[in-house]
DNA sequence: TGGTATACTTAGGCTAGTCTAACAAATTTA
DNA sequence: TAAATTTGTTAGACTAGCCTAAGTATACCA
């Protein structure tokens, strides 16, 4: 029977940085890891030995930094709920790219696995939907076209 | 020009805790918040202090437990978000009341006044065309019902 | 109206997660 | 290859938000 460690929005997050600088640059580094969390080294080294203890990091003094696979399927399952609410945001709420990034950093360590797995197939249905024609998302541009007919536009 | 002041989760759900309060038994009493949010009443006074402090809560030693027009303000907020998140979660992704509730209450701290205002129009747009027939929600009760006719839902 | 029960407050401790400052190792470069 | 620079580590301080324990005020009722 496997063991449920519930972590920290933090310790979350430096899990997902771990995984997303591999993704990015094939290593994750102690000091790139702060500049994409923005917090300081000293902060990463302690999340680290924590996640270390915790058998989720692989990481020795001055060396590499690695995901056990208990700590990449951990990962995993944070960056697909970040790309989940991300898609929601920007391509059916119609948010703006950077704080749809910004809610959803933080929604996804908010979500249960319950809510997130019926909002993914409610955004699968939903662009079946829109694939079918069956359903237009409203959208401001009819104003905005006016605006233009009638040079309001203009600077 | 007015301040915009920043608050913590935890100060959110104690300026919420009074609302909830005062709405359903007329006061809000140190006890009452400690129940309705799990925490002691020692927690509930320092957090009475900081409320008071930052001109939010009415509170003076022994005595009544109120907000002010600006924490009233701030509790409406949030208020409003966890109701439109639970409407969402119940209604729409139809997720069991108590899961949606949990959801409800951690994200209405996460996310921001546009993704909540986008949020909003959409889910009233969903329900205009559900009303109209246009949409229909993915529900399983085939299954289900298959199950009772074959008898699989027997004790 | 005095004693008991309940509610509120204060003091002080603990943990997680951050920081700064100082030090150590590794890497780069002249 | 030695010095300089960069990167990583450690120690220790600080804050928010919780707790327990003990004290203080209020409310109830016999």
């Amino acid at each position: 029977m496997k063991k449920k460690l519930k972590l920290s929005s933090s310790m979350e997050d430096y899990l997902a940085a771990i995984a997303r600088l591999k993704e990015r640059h094939g290593v994750a580094r102690v000091r790139d890891m702060g500049c994409f969390l923005h917090v300081k080294s000293s902060s990463v080294n302690s999340a680290l030995q924590f996640l270390s203890k915790k058998g989720l990091v692989d990481h020795e003094k001055y060396g590499l930094i690695d995901l056990t696979p208990e700590g990449e399927q951990a990962a995993r399952i944070i960056q697909k709920k970040y790309d989940v609410l991300l898609k929601f945001f920007t391509k059916i709420l119609n948010i703006n790219e950077e704080t749809a990034m910004q809610d959803a950093c933080k929604i996804e360590h908010a979500i249960s696995h319950q809510t997130f797995s019926k909002l993914s197939k409610f955004i699968t249905y939903l662009e079946v939907e829109l694939d079918k024609g069956k359903l237009e998302l409203p959208r401001k541009k009819i104003n905005k076209n006016i605006g233009i007919i009638n040079g309001k536009n203009d600077k």
